[in-house]
DNA sequence: ATTATTGATCGGTCATTTGCGATGGAAGAT
DNA sequence: ATCTTCCATCGCAAATGACCGATCAATAAT
């Protein structure tokens, strides 16, 4: 139980997903050949100025669930899937706490 | 599916669980004997002005994850397990399509 | 009828988010 | 060296969010 995430990251993690366009930004990176691809591909499949979806993606970087990488004078973009993993486990872990059948159970501990 | 939950609702949802008072009121509401409680004991258990727990719980009435019911003087709320499970498989969902596995596949439909 | 309790809502403040165009640095091409 | 491409970042404006104290309607108790 060392390194669950806690309420403040699960909350933070929610709020990155809490956008539709970042939602599509993942879905964008995740139909890529490669899994991967620059902010220039994005920004063409989404009806934004490149410095918005340039803002999304930062902040789909600060919570972790993309990465970049440097290639060229371009980067690359991909999802971080031990990270969604993770998130789906507290996520699990979190619906599981407050389903009805967890209510006094979870005291015995 | 033609009940699936689309990108805004997925997102709206997601916004309503990013914030960890949010998180801790759900909490809350599901440690409680029946599952239910007013704003009074929802806000001792807080450090925060009930207008302000007030607040948050309207959020989450919004996003439809809890349920009030008028009680005498006072209001009683509880968890909507239903929207819960909704919201638990439209995640699911959506973590399935971010899969690196679900990238070609998916388009043999 | 008067009083007390509950809790939603209003108005205000301050911080954050979302969108944009413009700027600038870094790497590749000429 | 110059020019182009890519894109992070910087203002800026508008909207939203978080928090508070104050208010007010509704019900319950006296």
């Amino acid at each position: 139980m060392s390194d669950a995430m806690r309420d403040d990251d699960i909350a933070n993690t929610m709020r990155a997903l809490g956008h539709p366009v970042r939602l599509e930004i993942l879905r964008i990176l995740a139909n890529q050949q490669q899994g991967q691809c620059c902010c220039a591909d994005v920004t063409e499949s989404l009806p934004l100025a490149q410095s918005t979806v340039s803002q999304h993606i930062k902040v789909l970087l600060d919570a972790g669930l993309i990465d970049r990488k440097a290639h060229g004078t371009r980067n690359r973009y991909c999802i971080r899937q031990d990270k969604l993993s993770e998130l789906g486990a507290a996520f699990g872990g979190l619906l599981q706490g407050l389903a009805p059948t967890a209510n006094k159970e979870a005291e015995l501990a």
